[in-house]
DNA sequence: TCAATACGTTGGCCGGACCAACGTTGGTTG
DNA sequence: CAACCAACGTTGGTCCGGCCAACGTATTGA
């Protein structure tokens, strides 16, 4: 059989696009069973810590930090202010717009989360010395910061 | 919270699962774009490129190899031998079985996408040197190997 | 022989990401 | 001032990848 393997000696599992993508997907098992137990997923924890981070903002601003898209916020920070979280305001200064801003609440779930967060991160970072991972983190942000503005 | 950041906006930006989720998400992106092109997605290449680098396969071995559900699988050979790039046929060695072959068609279009993927892999890497590039997919390697073997 | 396992298949669910459209409100410009 | 365009929140979809439960059929092994 003319088995003559393209130009991809050892397949997918070399391409850097796949491993990516399955180390983000493993990731984002981790994450996402932590945040089970919070009975949040990972829209909620975004926002939540964006709000405890940055301070109130408009929904469609809030979108924007996190990379959510403004029809998503809508149903997360619906999901947020149900649990009194969050609250949304009207913005006064400009009737367009809603104000959101945690609770202490939401301050405190915001820190369950983080350290949640962390813990995954550690799990995930195991195999890592501290080189390693601040070598992975200046990669990955070189990666990014070029692909975002263009 | 203790403002431990510098200037850089902390939080989330700095977490390894973020960047790591962020990068794979544009990287999956591109390569979503790249097969369009092919009217073809994600799930179809992986099929082809192992169907075409390990040769025939019965369903529930291909879908081991390439990290896809049985279920996902059926759906997707289905579109690929309604196109002629593979082929089902009955395993006569073991009637639960099929085996799926790719076609020379199909070996054409894996080839093909093999080209789109690497363009796209080109576009992902270019903010990084040779070594950079080898340093991340060993990192990468790294933390995927310790944990999928759980 | 009978139970356990593997297979293909159907049909469903979830989470993340994205898009189009609408009515409302704000800003700009003519 | 009026007209227009842009931004906002909201509704209601689409898509893709990933996962699970269940069923009938076929195979294996105890």
């Amino acid at each position: 059989m003319d088995h003559t393997a393209p130009q991809s000696p050892a397949g997918l599992s070399t391409t850097p696009s796949w491993l990516l993508n399955q180390t983000a997907s493993h990731a984002a098992r981790l994450l996402s069973e932590g945040f089970a137990a919070h009975d949040l997923r990972g829209y909620h924890y975004r926002l939540l810590a964006t709000l405890a981070e940055d301070g109130p903002a408009s929904q469609a601003d809030l979108g924007r930090r996190c990379g959510i898209d403004r029809s998503d916020v809508v149903a997360a920070i619906n999901d947020l202010a149900g649990r009194g979280l969050v609250v949304r305001a009207p913005d006064p200064a400009d009737r367009r717009r809603n104000v959101i801003s945690i609770t202490d609440a939401g301050t405190d779930e915001a820190r369950r989360m983080a350290a949640t967060v962390e813990r995954a991160q550690a799990d995930l970072l195991a195999p890592l010395s501290g080189t390693e991972r601040e070598q992975l983190t200046r990669l990955l942000t070189r990666l990014l910061h070029h692909h975002s503005r263009h």
